[in-house]
DNA sequence: AAAAAATCGGTGGTTTTCCACCATATGAGG
DNA sequence: CCTCATATGGTGGAAAACCACCGATTTTTT
């Protein structure tokens, strides 16, 4: 038997999952949480086994929370959920420990197959998931948004600043002036759509850059 | 029906998952290949959806010829398949479009839910796949193996920083002064164990702490 | 072959970050 | 009561980043 709780700030999302383990046999939906605090809370009183995982929430955002979920129940297994959309978080999602990810719009029938591939401890990522990550490796188009394509200079340069070299730093270690690498950083800022470094090395990561 | 192709230049372990699909009416196995020659020319005249594909082959690396294989039959879903010691090649055979990964002692059940999920377009990992790699990813947290605790402005200075405002821009909308902001910027970058901005937010995000 | 992008380089100046060295106040805990 | 961490604030200066506005090759794309 595998005890399933659902995590998400709308409602009608959890009605719909609840909907579809209604049928479900092997697994039993135990709770639903609104928020990360009612999730934090609920985990005390319960013992579960799977935890299906929304990543916006009003109080914590998801990556933070599966983090805290897993430091304090390292046996639970967690599957991140998402809109369509918010794509950029799964990988963060994955490195902080989740095991599963699908989509809002998921067959009712991949909701439990990931749920049983999971209590089982292996991972699953669904099809949707899968095709992102891919276009993301290899650096090309993600569906709506683009991966910015960066040059052979333009990616050492970034990858120098992330090991936080300075601009003077970046320029000796390559035998180029200061202006040429700051020339690539004008262009890093604006093709990974950032104002400053701070946002430079936030996107650079979130896009799978680094 | 799902058609099905092993690599590997053991004949045991083909023989032995020959045995497990000879059990299942939806997949079939099609055929076997010794070396990645062999595969190519196989797939030249035969329709395949999944292969099991072994690490180390004696002409060509599994990680090529699984890239090799997937540009020229994207439609393809590739398995990994190694023993229990060379776990250091997932993470790149996965980066390089495998869509799932076995050890080969692996139970026959497993094999045939991967072949199964991995099919339908979504992604297996095994059990011990999942635990190597969030062993590995624990591991790459050299820059000491606490999380360093933030005080509440601390988080609050943090998390304006990532979103890519300047010291006098957060001082403005947290209604305190420059200095102060500064104050808390060195000790936030004290704390991360950073060099400067960039490094400030590349181990923030690697901390989890965004 | 022409156009576009990438690589390299420069001047000159403004803004931001980084840092040293402080000071005051408050609240929690030994 | 005293210490410690937190939060707040300051001065002043050096270093780095940001930016505009350039020009000249080379490479890639069309």
């Amino acid at each position: 038997m595998i005890r399933l709780l659902v995590v998400d700030d709308h409602p009608i999302v959890i009605d719909g999952i609840r909907q579809v383990f209604q049928e479900t046999e092997d697994i039993l939906m135990m709770g639903e949480a609104l928020s990360a605090r009612e999730a934090l809370a609920f985990l005390e009183n319960h013992p579960i086994d799977v935890i299906i995982l929304d990543i916006s929430l009003p109080d914590m955002n998801g990556m933070k929370l599966c983090k805290k979920i897993l430091s304090l129940f390292p046996h639970i297994h967690i599957i991140g959920l998402t809109t369509y959309e918010e794509t950029s978080f799964i990988s963060r999602m994955i490195k902080n420990g989740a095991k599963g990810y699908l989509f809002k719009n998921s067959p009712k029938e991949e909701l439990i197959q990931a749920v049983r591939t999971v209590a089982a401890g292996a991972s699953y990522l669904t099809k949707a998931v899968n095709e992102k990550l891919i276009a993301k490796a290899l650096n090309k188009r993600e569906l709506g948004r683009f991966i910015p394509k960066l040059t052979r200079r333009e990616a050492e340069v970034l990858e120098l600043i992330v090991e936080e070299l300075t601009t003077q730093e970046i320029a000796d270690r390559l035998c180029l002036s200061n202006s040429t690498i700051e020339t690539h950083r004008m262009h890093l800022t604006a093709k990974l759509g950032a104002r400053n470094t701070a946002g430079l090395v936030k996107n650079a990561m979130m896009y799978g850059l680094i």
